[in-house]
DNA sequence: CTTTGACTATCTTTTGATAGATAGACGGTT
DNA sequence: AACCGTCTATCTATCAAAAGATAGTCAAAG
């Protein structure tokens, strides 16, 4: 992978984490990094290459993350709620969760990658002991609680909703 | 409101659900409409008065599905998992959501329509009992499961992830 | 005769994509 | 060392389609 390839991935992240898939150009990339759109081509050939890579390295990344915040905390339901709060809390929005939204309109392999992302969590979920029914509905919950944050443009608004997930809401 | 106009409203919500605010454009309402372009431009100057409008029209229209839901069942929990719920049976998405999702990639009287479209359901989630954080969680679910359910083209991915919301399944 | 609603026609930008040229790096052959 | 072919990366130039928007026309209704 090319020092350029990474830049044009990076970028088009960035974009993709505003507006989803419709959110970004090869003209905008281009310019973000540098280069002409037709690099960008040479690259990536379309745009649907472009943001299956992006949304599968991301999900890479993800998943390593989750799996160095279990040793920190093996707690399933303080990880994740922690590690989608960091997202928030940089003012942006997980490039999978936007997509995910519109997912009827994202090219096929596009949705693949974005299922897989999911699939991931929920698979890893359960590994960390967690049963079908409180992994969906944690994912759920912050993911919801993601969107609801984005919307009002507040971080506060995902603590709000994720405040009751963590064992200290419990006890109060 | 003419006919016209309602049905360019129609088409667009149609669309927006799937692709949100970049999911559509004129000639595709205008075609799915049967009218020409210019005409949906006569009714909706610009792409972003259709969208608010669009927003502003579903938003009270699920406020008067919530009052009529509570009438039935009082419970918000199982009102609003249940009203969520149709949608996504239905086969498509909370255009709220798909939007709010991206909300930074939206023109600013959208993204204002999109806040008041949660903000009331908060609103009226108060009013049926709830305090805000209860609120707040239950709406982050509702609208993350409807996301899952989204990727994973799967009802029963929205009944998994609210089935712990439901006082059936919290006795069992 | 003004208003309403829709039409024709057109403009400008943006967009995804492609073709073809160029320049440099690398390796093997003479 | 000098030459040759190939691959890589990027550029210039351009296309065709789609998109948002506007100007001006026309017919029917009140």
């Amino acid at each position: 992978m090319s020092e350029v390839a990474t830049a044009i991935m990076d970028a088009a992240e960035k974009r993709m984490r505003i507006g989803g898939f419709g959110g970004f150009s090869f003209r905008e990339i281009a310019a973000d990094v540098g280069v002409k759109s037709s690099s960008v081509h040479y690259h990536f050939p379309t745009k649907e290459d472009l943001a299956a890579a992006v949304v599968r390295r991301y999900g890479e990344w993800a998943s390593n993350f989750i799996d160095e915040a279990l040793l920190v905390d093996p707690d399933p339901v303080k990880a994740w709620t922690k590690a989608f709060r960091g997202t928030i809390v940089a003012g942006t929005m997980c490039p999978c969760i936007v997509m995910g939204a519109a997912s009827q309109d994202l090219p096929p392999t596009v949705a693949a990658e974005v299922r897989r992302f999911f699939e991931m969590h929920a698979k890893k979920m359960a590994d960390a002991g967690l049963d079908p029914e409180q992994a969906s509905e944690l994912l759920a919950t912050i993911t919801g609680a993601s969107v609801l944050a984005n919307v009002f443009s507040d971080t506060a608004e995902y603590d709000r909703a994720t405040h009751d997930l963590l064992p200290e809401a419990v006890a109060a």
